[in-house]
DNA sequence: TAGTATCTACTACGAGACGTCGTAGATGGG
DNA sequence: CCCATCTACGACGTCTCGTAGTAGATACTA
């Protein structure tokens, strides 16, 4: 389920202005923020290949909808690393690996943090 | 620089049998052991665009190549965990997701293991 | 040496994903 | 009732991938 490099610029937008967003509106802001003169439809087609990808959802507001991502970008990203993992057979060979590219120190934050949320 | 289902089936094939392997030999392995019938010139195909995409390296051997992969299954596996964290901007927020998903155990392994490989 | 087997190189083709957009039909506001 | 706005659906070109055939070089063998 990997997304094109469309669909990442427009989840992109709907990451980064957070609140659910009319096909128009991200249309507006790819034009305007990102000189990206696509067609209406374009960007319509886009979303709604997303939805039915279940990457984002689609709120229904009168006769239009807004559309929200499924998950922040930090779950997605964190899901894509696990799937990676996951797909081999040696996890703690590859983990290992992983750790061992990492700098120590982002490691240590990344830890704590994620302790800091157990709790 | 995704793999396909074959692609990642030859791969398998390649790692596991850890010696480079002519077509013919990657050829019989997957008929025998994976009863995947295909014809040779599939399978040559498969390796040369593995090659093209740098994931294997050819080594001649005469007149015949033979294949090896360009890295370990680990490596691999946490080079594509690498990219999937370089690609969003808040990589911090990302990889404490990821750790807060990951059995707690397999992490102190993996730390574990990172360090002595360091030494 | 002539024929057969074996390799690689190149081409091809169908399916599916993706970027890109147009048309049609529904619907709401003036 | 008409215009603007949405969604639904279809379409087309390009690229990737699974799958495979043919051609040409090369080596082995009788």
């Amino acid at each position: 389920m990997a997304l094109g490099d469309l669909e990442r610029e427009v989840m992109t937008v709907l990451w980064e202005r957070y609140d659910p967003l009319t096909v128009r509106e991200v249309h507006q802001e790819l034009a305007r923020e990102r000189h990206r003169d696509l067609a209406y439809t374009t960007v319509m087609t886009v979303l709604d290949r997303l939805a039915k990808k279940g990457v984002v959802r689609q709120l229904k507001e009168g006769r239009a909808y807004r559309y929200a991502p499924a998950q922040s970008r930090e779950e997605m990203t964190a899901s894509v690393m696990m799937d990676a993992l996951s797909g081999t057979p040696d996890q703690d060979a590859a983990l290992a690996h992983f750790v061992g590219q990492l700098p120590p120190e982002a490691l240590r934050a990344a830890i704590e943090a994620a302790a800091r949320q157990d709790r």
